[in-house]
DNA sequence: TCGTGTGAAGAATTTCACAGCA
DNA sequence: TGCTGTGAAATTCTTCACACGA
């Protein structure tokens, strides 16, 4: 799909935006949100590449996708770059976010902060577990996941974070799915395989650790073979 | 750097996985370890791919990085291949783990078994402040960073994870690496500059739920210009 | 026949380099 | 002069397609 788009150079395309930039519009964000709160008005795609490890035109081309956003001469005005990619990103509204599974991680999550001051606001907390069920956690109350349907509709919910068991994960997925909420993050180690559309992205932790352990191993340890790790006990 | 390299096609040059491959070996390990629990003998790249939604050509080039390991016509023994893995990823061994700020992120962390169940054994905790310093968790008494270098001799510690406010992350990884540990999981949302040879693997939690909002806005409102998001309300 | 390993083609992403605006 | 926006080149990653081993 997608043959070849005669090259009318509309402003930009919003939907061609790259999946890698994609990723790359948050640490923008983050870092204008910083300067912004410094008060800081102008930055040039030098400056904030450098800030964030990304060539300067990588910063170009990933913030032209959205339009011409810079000013010659002078660099991105920072209120408005902030603006854009709030909006880009869906950021310059609430959402509201259901946290479902109130096992260790679930409870972490509550109570980190990171959450709502990017808007994302968590106003339902469910459980499988009847033993939960009912026990209070700031100013909510653990429902049961039966009651998933009713309260999305109830109090407008339109995401998920699932940190519920592995084995879990799939049949909570389709349950929110049938819910009506549009999007889920999955603290699950498994692939969701859901009916149909319904936005996931996955973070599994113990993937991270591994991926540093690879890093370590492979800077530590020139070896050039199939052979063991070295002991290091 | 790294010019023109003769193709003396070497069985593979692990220094050349790329960082793309990198991240779906974990996906890979994890899905062999679940067969191997379940007694499966071999899998091929077709059905290994097909579960984890990849492609079967992108599997075997994937595994080919590390010399020839499946069988024509029979497909990749499990035992052995993520005996592979887990040589390459470096959870053939278990490493020694120091978690870093007992806030709430940091007491999940630890409550969350996943680490402990890849041979990631959370071996020492941290805080930097004394009103938490001694307070117990499991089997484990906090200690205060300034112990950081002592302990990490002591036990041999080799990786941190980091879950400490993001103003004293900088300072913190400063400490870690002058410590001697090789590797951080980092939970802070900024980028760590630390003086020089220094794993370290960045979780932004926040950054994640705005690649949700992006991913649900980008499917939800075909909408093709710089226009508000909708209320939606 | 089934299924790997792998060059070669193709697609996606990043970097280069420079015209042009403030 | 300072700095963006952007084609074109370079690089990286993925898919194709097929020879060959079990």
């Amino acid at each position: 799909m997608n043959k070849d788009r005669p090259k009318t150079s509309q402003p930009t395309d919003p939907l061609a935006t790259p999946k890698a930039t994609i990723g790359r519009l948050s640490l923008y964000l983050r870092h204008l949100e910083n300067l912004f709160q410094a008060g800081q008005e102008t930055i040039s795609s030098n400056k904030l590449g450098e800030a964030l490890d990304i060539s300067d035109a990588q910063v170009r081309k990933d913030l032209g996708y959205f339009g011409p956003m810079g000013h010659p001469g002078v660099g991105y005005r920072i209120a408005q770059l902030r603006e854009k990619l709030r909006s880009v990103l869906g950021t310059n509204r609430d959402w509201n976010v259901a946290l479902i599974g109130m096992g260790n991680l679930g409870r972490a999550l509550f109570g980190y902060g990171g959450f709502h001051r990017r808007g994302f606001i968590i106003s339902a907390l469910f459980d499988q577990d009847p033993q939960v069920v009912g026990s209070v956690h700031g100013n909510l109350t653990v429902h049961h996941i039966s009651e998933l349907s009713v309260l999305t509709r109830e109090l407008g919910l339109q995401l998920a974070i699932l940190a519920v068991p592995t084995p879990a994960a799939n049949d909570v997925a389709t349950r929110v799915q049938a819910a009506g909420i549009v999007g889920v993050l999955n603290f699950a180690p498994t692939r969701l395989t859901v009916p149909k559309d319904l936005s996931i992205v996955s973070v599994d932790l113990g993937s991270e650790l591994e991926r540093l352990a690879f890093d370590v191993n492979r800077r530590l340890i020139p070896s050039d073979d199939d052979t063991q790790a070295p002991p290091l006990e």
